[in-house]
DNA sequence: ACCTGAACACCGTTCAAGT
DNA sequence: ACCTGAACACCGTTCAAGT
């Protein structure tokens, strides 16, 4: 084959090709056995040219966790447009969220994983600001949300707080559970937590806290809960029930 | 120096040497630098004699992470001395892990990355029984308190939920705000983010939303932070003032 | 101009030799 | 019985040589 200057459009083909087969390495063992070493034998390319895409181990680490943003905020879009009040979309979204982490445990690892300084460290300026921009574009789709809902006058802004307060609230009550709960081994007092069930929970006390209407004594989103997952994500719902760990209603 | 038996006391006065040494080694650079072989060059012990302890560096991080976890639970009970009523004292106790977090952020950064299966799966058996009595033991003082407040009848116990439900809802509320904004660099949207007040928001959604009384608009609850820190820990936020991570007050 | 893979450095882990 | 540190294996990163 004859030198030539690939494009920058082939470049990012192939960055793309690279993070695929690093996302499958990821799901076929797991984070912590992906290696520079395994990408190069699993990828068509040598390791100094996947060191032309990643600056690092890190950076990798980073691509593989945007990626995974991109295909949240996929379902996060398709959640909001769940038929309901603005409440049943917001729990629309914790649905979209509890099946793709139950979907892609190990990628919600790279995730969580990701969202370390020491990560962040040794990653490339522009994967950082394409990270920062992934995550804002998620918040954005909250506020977004947020706005209707006050709108509506479903719910009224604290007046000490602004939307990305309100979304960061919701944002870390779920991400600590899922960091808790599906990091953990076999820890007595953890075992008995079920995501569904305390996700569910935290975003309800923290609803019910802000006063977003319809409160939760006042509706039915159990039933809710059904509806979201029969007519937005039944197939996912249907391949984790293949996968012999499905989405518990609670 | 002649070969002898050493008895199980002076072993495990070596192992908290060692651990303490691993953890300055953490304070002084970060948790990522540290390594097995930093600390045989910082102790007066040989590799095999520091692999007689820690089956794995997984395993010495485990053993830091739940030296860090007492540390917090003294804490912990000298919040829950606080004066008042029940909703203070788990207020108190909020500001007792958030300072215990911006004084020592590196180990913070142990705790959170222990958390990890990863982890888990490189630990030995007992360490990990350890792990687990340490968060349980934590996990029982707050059921404590809650029972407490439950007889005095502040809260109300939701029919469909237990003791460990209700701590772990506010525990991973709290866990989710440290984590991200603990972890993260400059990102634009988290950056105007901060701990103090992100974590009582979502302590004060939480509650509210158990309807644990006095309900934030019944109470000063930004008063009883003052006097919280005041009265408990006043050497630690005069520690905090001189490094110049002052503790917020909102 | 681009790609390759040998070479290097670092670090977690082991174990034969020593006391 | 206990300790030591050289040796090994693995893996992230670089760069001189090749096309």
């Amino acid at each position: 084959m004859s030198p030539r200057t690939i494009s920058e459009s082939e470049f990012e083909t192939r960055e793309a090709e690279l993070i695929e087969i690093a996302r499958s390495l990821v799901e076929k063992a797991c984070l912590t056995t992906l290696t520079i070493d395994k990408l190069v034998a699993a990828a068509p390319y040598s390791k100094g040219t996947i060191y032309k895409h990643f600056i690092s181990k890190e950076d990798l680490l980073m691509a593989i966790c945007n990626k995974c943003i991109q295909e949240v905020q996929e379902l996060f879009v398709r959640a909001l447009n769940f038929k309901g009040n603005s409440r049943e979309r917001i729990l629309a979204v914790m649905v979209s969220y509890i099946i793709w982490a139950k979907l892609h445990p190990s990628q919600l690892f790279a995730v969580l994983s990701a969202h370390s300084p020491s990560v962040a460290a040794c990653t490339s300026d522009e994967r950082n600001t394409t990270h920062h921009q992934c995550e804002a574009s998620l918040m954005g789709l909250m506020n977004q949300e947020i706005g209707k809902a006050i709108e509506a006058g479903d719910l009224e802004l604290p007046e000490d707080m602004n939307f990305e307060q309100v979304t960061f609230a919701m944002w870390s009550a779920s991400w600590g559970a899922m960091a808790l709960i599906m990091s953990k081994g076999h820890s007595e007092k953890l075992q008995p937590m079920v995501l569904e069930r305390e996700s569910f929970t935290n975003a309800r006390l923290i609803l019910d806290g802000f006063g977003w209407k319809p409160l939760s004594k006042d509706w039915d989103y159990q039933e809710t809960t059904k509806r979201i997952a029969h007519e937005l994500f039944q197939p996912e719902i249907d391949a984790l029930e293949n996968a012999d760990t499905p989405f518990i209603f609670i």
